[in-house]
DNA sequence: AATTGTGAATTGATTCACAGCT
DNA sequence: AGCTGTGAATCAATTCACAATT
């Protein structure tokens, strides 16, 4: 899969990307064949414009006054982002939010599978057929099953040390839910999601 | 609480605000009595520019030479996001997700409380204390306890008709879980968040 | 006739540079 | 001397306008 100058592509771009595949895959479970840049758009939410130009980041895959093939499209971005196969993720930290995402079976319908949890104390509450280790395994297990991506549900006072362990044994992507910035080498990512963040933005805008 | 020009304000300054506001907190609980921009710019991990930049949308609340006053820095922004009270909060959807976040005792550290989840088919499973109710209880619920938000966490099938539902009963916040882009009057306001789309952008971000 | 692809224009956000306080 | 507050400058993202293509 070519994907040329990946640097000057705006976040936002590749986060839009993921809406429209999912906008795809449901014009595909519709039998629809093809698609215009304008319908495609309005189900993302966003302007026609900006999907044309998102989608020229990596080339031009529509037909002139026709629209784009459904199929071919979501193929096309499912190679670009890398979900064509099952990607194995472990999950560090399982208290409360690591233990209710441990049992949410949303992630391996969109090609995802939390293979084993990790914690510090390792403790009774078995889950489902996934192994919780405890963390002194987490580098020969990352090394050997060649994983590259966390979920990193720990408390924040562990969650930097944590990441500089997860950083050691070669993650290189980091989906963090602990509220505190990172620090990681320039080649590791980390996406932050922040529930109670989202609520306050939310509790802002509603005041009034 | 005076709120002055709240149309221009760029949409991720309020968002740094949560941010600023836990550095704040962590600052405060080791008993420091002020910071510069400079010192909470970094614990943030933005400019300090953008920091003071953000915080001039509100007013002017630092001593030039100085800095800020940690504690009362923190309360203004405590005022600013409305979080000074416990919110009531409502969740909609208890299957996988909804569940899982039922059990998360997060929220409330943060000053939300879900008070009760509804869904079509309430189940054994009865989580803690809060209620489970029917979705036909919802409007009269909200109604009379004036909630204003909502987590959704139902089918991406039903979420456009719960939504409507939840907006006919007054919700005015909803925190979207469905992978739609769910269509609100303009005095509603919706904050997405996708678990799947946040592993998907680090799974491009990490091949290579 | 319809619709994409894209350079130019515009809008928005961030950063700079420094004036203004304490 | 140190640090905030902010207009101006820069940088980035979005939208426009239209040429190119089927």
């Amino acid at each position: 899969m070519k994907r040329p100058p990946r640097l000057e592509i705006p976040r936002k771009a590749i986060y839009r990307l993921s809406i429209y595949l999912r906008c795809l895959l449901r014009l595909k479970a519709n039998r629809l064949p093809t698609v215009s840049s304008e319908a495609l758009a309005r189900a993302a939410g966003v302007k026609s414009t900006q999907l044309r130009k998102d989608l020229t980041y990596f080339g031009q895959f529509g037909t002139r006054g026709l629209g784009y093939d459904v199929e071919q499209l979501a193929q096309l971005i499912t190679d670009l982002l890398g979900t064509n196969s099952l990607q194995p993720v472990i999950l560090v930290g399982v208290g409360n939010l690591g233990t209710a995402l441990l049992s949410y079976r949303g992630f391996e319908q969109e090609g995802f599978e939390i293979i084993a949890s990790f914690d510090i104390e390792p403790r009774r509450g078995r889950h489902s057929t996934k192994p919780l280790l405890p963390m002194d395994q987490l580098a020969a297990f990352v090394h050997e099953r060649g994983v590259k991506m966390a979920i990193l549900t720990v408390p924040v006072t562990a969650a930097q040390e944590v990441t500089n362990q997860l950083v050691a044994a070669g993650i290189t992507g980091i989906l963090n839910f602990a509220p505190i910035v990172l620090q990681v080498p320039e080649d590791v990512i980390v996406n932050n999601v922040n529930l109670a963040i989202e609520l306050e933005n939310l509790s802002y805008f509603i005041q009034g």
